[in-house]
RNA sequence: GGGCCGUUAGCUCAGCGGUAGAGCAGUUGGCUUUUAACCAAUUGGUCGAUGGUUCGAAUCCAUCACGGCCCA
């Protein structure tokens, strides 16, 4: 079944074909066709017949504790799989998906494999073995190329480091740095642990449109697209709120949503456009349950993903284990502004002089909640690096949230920050069909004015909740912002696996 | 959008006004239980692009492209 071919390099004279000049590459890669187009000729280049039954990781943990003769003594014959990454000539080393093992090749090997590079990904079956400095490895006693990598690996000791190639070309950052397989194998648990938790507790996943004719449930602005045979625009989500809440109104209690909203706004280490939230919706509860339950989901997450509920994150360390703080929007800004009054907070014109003073630039259709809140996030946002709950958002930035009996002004809603990061927002849901009709218009008002991110009417929304929505909350995680945390990582395209970038000037182009 | 920084060999980087360098990778040979393997020899460059200053530009200046960080 195996199959060791005999290709010999190219002589150094050998020219150039006009078809290798005409691609414009270099050297390198030129010798690397030459080699493929030799197996070519021998035979099949891109067999697929080998199977392997083993993994590197597994072996080693297996075996990699065994005494060498003993180990040795039980001919255990392994066929593995994987890229070439290092290649001492004797011994060479396999990475798979699990990890790295060393193959070790005699001379005669050595010399029938001379034309295997780094990066060539191989087959290879043999015993069990361990080398003088007590390393396992597999003798190479059957091997296979099996497809011919034409293109150089980076650097072998620093890997991929350019930021921009890193992002452009995923593939090769993910072959060369454990550091970046290891975030997303995090980022993949950390998604998986949130749909494990939410499906223990009787969460049923749904999927709701991504095209929309009415973008809503944030205050955002969307991308517009085209539906050709409708021959109408449309709008690629910034939420999935408005639809999942129709599903409580028809009956799925207890709901949720894991995939992408896109935000047309700028680039930043904070912000991709098209980002991942978990939205999820539970009747008959109210936004205290819900803190509570994310207090507790982010707990066992942080135990399943990274052991321990210490998070560290960029020279500081995050408690997860505690009771997160819980602190209103208005008692966070007297915290942080020691010279700001209560009286002076509440009253709008105190607020407004307050805002003015930090050099926060005011509309003047903003309100006091719509001031507050500019304070909040200019002055205590940043600040907050313990998880916390903020609670209590003033009506006039929650349009979708419902009112606090005790006092109209604010929202029964809270924001979890932690590492001065807005991470979750949650909020007893507004099913009073009149009063969200009534928070519709003022938003559609805002928009005529000329706000941008101020929310459409939604009238089959406002029709959903006239059928009657029970009492509900509902929440949105942000999972970009949660893997950077877990993952220890400043910027958010470092967890999103292909970031967008612009395209490359093409060379010799205008 | 603004400020600062970066772009030199396939990769990682040095060079900062006077003949374009190193390590890794590659090639040829040696060694053969190595492990950032080792030893010897050796190939490889529109110095991001375009213009300018200068006897002379990778180096100084301007514009542009792409990226990073910070700010809006």
């Amino acid at each position: 079944m195996l199959r060791t071919s005999d290709v010999r390099r190219p002589a150094k004279e050998s020219p150039m074909t006009d078809d290798q000049l005409q691609q414009d590459e270099n050297r390198l890669i030129a010798e690397r066709r030459d080699a493929l187009r030799q197996l070519r000729e021998e035979g099949q280049a891109f067999p697929n017949q080998y199977r392997p039954d083993s993994l590197a990781a597994d072996l080693i943990a297996q075996y990699g504790e065994e005494e060498k003769d003993a180990l040795e003594a039980r001919n255990i014959v392994v066929a593995i799989a994987g890229r070439l990454m290092l290649d001492r000539k004797s011994f060479k080393v396999l990475q798979d998906h699990s990890g790295r093992i060393q193959i070790y090749a005699t001379k005669d090997v050595q010399q029938a494999t001379k034309h295997w590079d780094i990066g060539d990904i191989v087959g290879v079956r043999g015993k069990l073995c361990k080398s003088g400095k007590g390393d396992l490895y597999v003798m190479m006693d059957e091997y296979i190329l099996l497809t011919k990598s034409l293109r150089p690996l980076p650097e072998k000791h620093k890997g991929l480091t350019d930021t921009e190639m890193r992002y452009r070309q995923r593939y090769v950052d993910l072959m060369t740095n454990e550091e970046t397989r290891r975030t997303f194998r995090i980022r993949a648990r950390v998604i998986s642990g949130i749909r494990r938790y939410l499906e223990q507790r009787g969460f049923y996943e749904a999927e709701t449109p991504m095209l929309q004719v009415i973008p809503g449930g944030a205050a955002a602005r969307p991308f517009i697209t085209h539906h050709n045979s409708l021959d109408m625009d449309m709008y690629l989500r910034i939420s999935p709120e408005l639809y999942l809440k129709r599903l409580v109104v028809g009956g799925f209690e207890r709901v949720f949503e894991i995939n992408r909203n896109f935000r047309n706004e700028g680039l930043s280490t904070r912000h991709n456009p098209e980002f991942t939230m978990v939205e999820f919706y539970q009747a008959y509860a109210d936004y205290n349950d819900l803190m509570n339950l994310t207090e507790d989901m982010l707990r066992t997450i942080a135990l399943d993903v990274l052991g321990s509920t210490s998070v560290p994150y960029q020279g500081e360390t995050f408690d997860f284990g505690q009771p997160f703080a819980r602190m209103t929007v208005f008692d966070s800004i007297l915290h942080f502004n020691p010279d700001v009054r209560a009286e002076q907070l509440r009253d709008e014109r105190g607020a407004r002089d307050i805002a003015t003073a930090l050099g926060i630039p005011l509309k003047d259709s903003y309100g006091l909640g719509k001031v507050q809140i500019e304070i909040f996030e200019k002055t205590v946002e940043h600040r907050l690096m313990q998880p916390t709950f903020i609670t209590e958002y003033p009506t006039e930035v929650s349009p979708l949230a419902r009112r606090s009996d005790a006092n109209p002004f604010v929202t029964d809603r809270f924001e979890f920050f932690v590492g001065g990061r807005e991470i979750a927002n949650g909020f007893s849901e507004l099913n009073d069909a009149e009063d969200q009709a009534e928070r519709f218009r003022s938003q559609a008002a805002e928009k005529d004015a000329g706000d941008l991110e101020a929310m459409f009417f939604d009238e089959d929304y406002v029709t959903a909740l006239e059928y009657g929505m029970p009492p509900t909350a509902g929440e949105g995680i942000g999972i970009d912002r949660l893997v950077m945390l877990f993952t220890d990582t400043p910027s958010i395209r470092d967890v999103i696996l292909f970031p967008h970038m612009r395209p490359l000037a093409k060379p010799g182009g205008a």
